[in-house]
DNA sequence: AAAATAATTGCAACCGGTTGCAAAAGACTT
DNA sequence: AAGTCTTTTGCAACCGGTTGCAATTATTTT
């Protein structure tokens, strides 16, 4: 039903190139003719197939976007973010839930029989072996909130998570805590080694401190919630660094479930920052991830590899910062 | 760089039609035939082109998911049941963010330029032109989480939102409330003024029972603490019916900073049943809504309009149920 | 073993566009 | 007004597949 190219030659008499040249800019037509094209295509209510067209050219202007992280809040803002972004830039996010059975083999040929023209992996919790397979592949990939390292064999944009367990530590250490202890995510999710990694080494240099550190089975309330029960239950530390705000939030409904309060009976700092975060009735201090400008990064380096699919891959690393909130205690001056 | 259906015939020794009904099921093809195709396929990493086959078949197995409700937790969960979902069926969610500045022409320009199979609109706060404009451009449409009408123009999966506006006052009624407010979302959004409606509809019935209602801005954290620190400013009611959960979470914000308990001091009732409500630090009983069903039934919708395309728009209505937790008194018995 | 029937294969046209190339039309010189 | 240089236009081939049809091959019937 939908109006063809030639539907518009007939009608506006013309050859079929010169209205496929009206609708391809930079392309040569004098405006005459522009005007009579788009007179009979607009009578006709006729637009472009993307699809065929992109079979000459090569571009279908189709993004993938790859996510495993449908349950962590925060990626709403981050979908939404990619969304609006690829669309004011004239390219259509492709989809992509990557569940546990998924392998990469299987979302490779996906992407390939939709001939995108390259792949944003969206998530903290992936391995790197999917990006790594998209690009084998020939896809243009960035992987954003990735692990950042010196030698990426994809772009990779997302925080330094060495540097944030860090921070976090810091933090902690001038509040005066004696006693510290490291939640993490998934053990074997490498944010969460890095975090704890860069969480340890920055307390090695303050031996009075006591540390100790264990992890929840996911970046989710429920993991946090049954983890810091677990640890109330026997001798818990003063204060602890959460693996991320949803886990953190997990813990903090522990402790008031078992009618301890927060800052005064243990401290807790997570990060992320999601929206939750901000929430009166959770108040949580946490460590800013700075989403907006990782989406922007990444969209950026995406658009530049389109233009040259050969450039280097990059990591590009952002700067977190402390937002203080209500759960833990007072500075100490 | 990819292989094509070419490449695979010669290296097979075989006529380029032989390969495409290699891969198109149905086809006649002999096992000697197609297994040696697949072995030539296999040895080249061939896989066929999804959109040059779309020309000639008509069919892209491209699911436009339209939506603007990228801003309330439960919608990640939708998309997250979408989009495997539609994956599982193998489609691929092409996914559309309207922004407040989008306007239904374009959007449905863009979905044509890539002929698209279908549209899912995902969204309670949307006007019924969008998914009208939709189906006047020819592509099947469910529009889930919308406002199912007795005689629908396209096809609309969702909640009885005036039932559920009666169900929440009847509970409110059985707890012996003797004032009580509807905290509405926007009050333009069709679902607000249908729960509203049954609200009312169903507290005519008790003269003796006192009624106010007011609205908040958005179905938002952020609207339903102001809305609801107005009201307390000022003879608050003794429970409240929240237009949605994330909006009574931050009515329950509100009532915890003036240091009011709940459900001592006030009640709250909410609607979705969104995860975190159940997280034990918030507890908020409400009205059940059954995305799971919901996004089921749009699918099932949707694959039976790929089917048939002339089906006659159909409105499936799911009902809600009470989920009680801790933000109301407790039954009067 | 020949005839009748069924299954498989290749040819060629087509899906809706793009684009290199040569012919046609305009613009500019002199 | 004829000649030269640009710009515009249409032709035809191509992008990577599909499919109706006729020719070929295999299978069954008698």
């Amino acid at each position: 039903m939908p109006k063809t190219l030639k539907d518009v030659a007939i009608r506006a008499g013309v050859s079929r190139s010169a209205v496929s040249r009206t609708f391809t800019d930079g392309a040569s037509v004098s405006d005459k003719m522009r005007r009579r094209v788009l007179k009979a295509a607009a009578e006709l209510g006729y637009s472009p197939n993307a699809l065929a067209s992109s079979l000459t050219t090569g571009r279908t202007k189709l993004i993938g976007l790859v996510s495993n992280n449908f349950h962590n809040p925060i990626f709403l803002e981050v979908f939404d973010r990619f969304t609006r972004a690829l669309q004011e830039k004239d390219l259509r996010p492709l989809l992509v839930n990557l569940t546990d059975e998924t392998d990469p083999a299987s979302s490779v040929r996906m992407l390939r029989q939709y001939s995108v023209d390259g792949v944003i992996v969206a998530s903290s919790t992936l391995p790197p072996g999917f990006s790594k397979a998209f690009r084998d592949a020939g896809m243009p990939v960035v992987h954003a909130f990735g692990r950042p390292t010196s030698s990426p064999e994809v772009h990779v944009v997302g925080i330094d998570n060495i540097e944030s367990g860090r921070m976090a530590a810091r933090t902690l250490i001038a509040r005066g805590y004696g006693d510290i202890g490291f939640l993490g995510g998934p053990e074997t999710a490498t944010s969460t080694q890095d975090r704890l990694h860069g969480f340890l080494a920055e307390l090695a240099n303050c031996p009075a401190i006591r540390v100790r550190h264990s992890f929840a089975e996911a970046y989710s309330f429920e993991a946090g919630r049954r983890e810091m029960l677990r640890l109330l239950a026997d001798d818990p530390a003063q204060a602890y660094f959460g693996g991320d705000d949803v886990l953190s939030i997990g813990a903090l409904s522990a402790i008031g479930e078992r009618n301890l309060t927060v800052p005064g009976d243990i401290g807790i700092i997570g990060l992320n920052d999601m929206e939750m975060a901000a929430w009166q009735n959770i108040n949580l201090t946490t460590i800013r991830q700075p989403i907006r400008h990782i989406v922007a990064s990444s969209i950026e380096l995406m658009a530049e590899m389109l233009k040259d699919p050969d450039r280097l891959p990059e990591s590009r690393i952002f700067a977190c910062e402390i937002v203080e909130r209500g759960t833990l205690r007072p500075l100490k001056v």
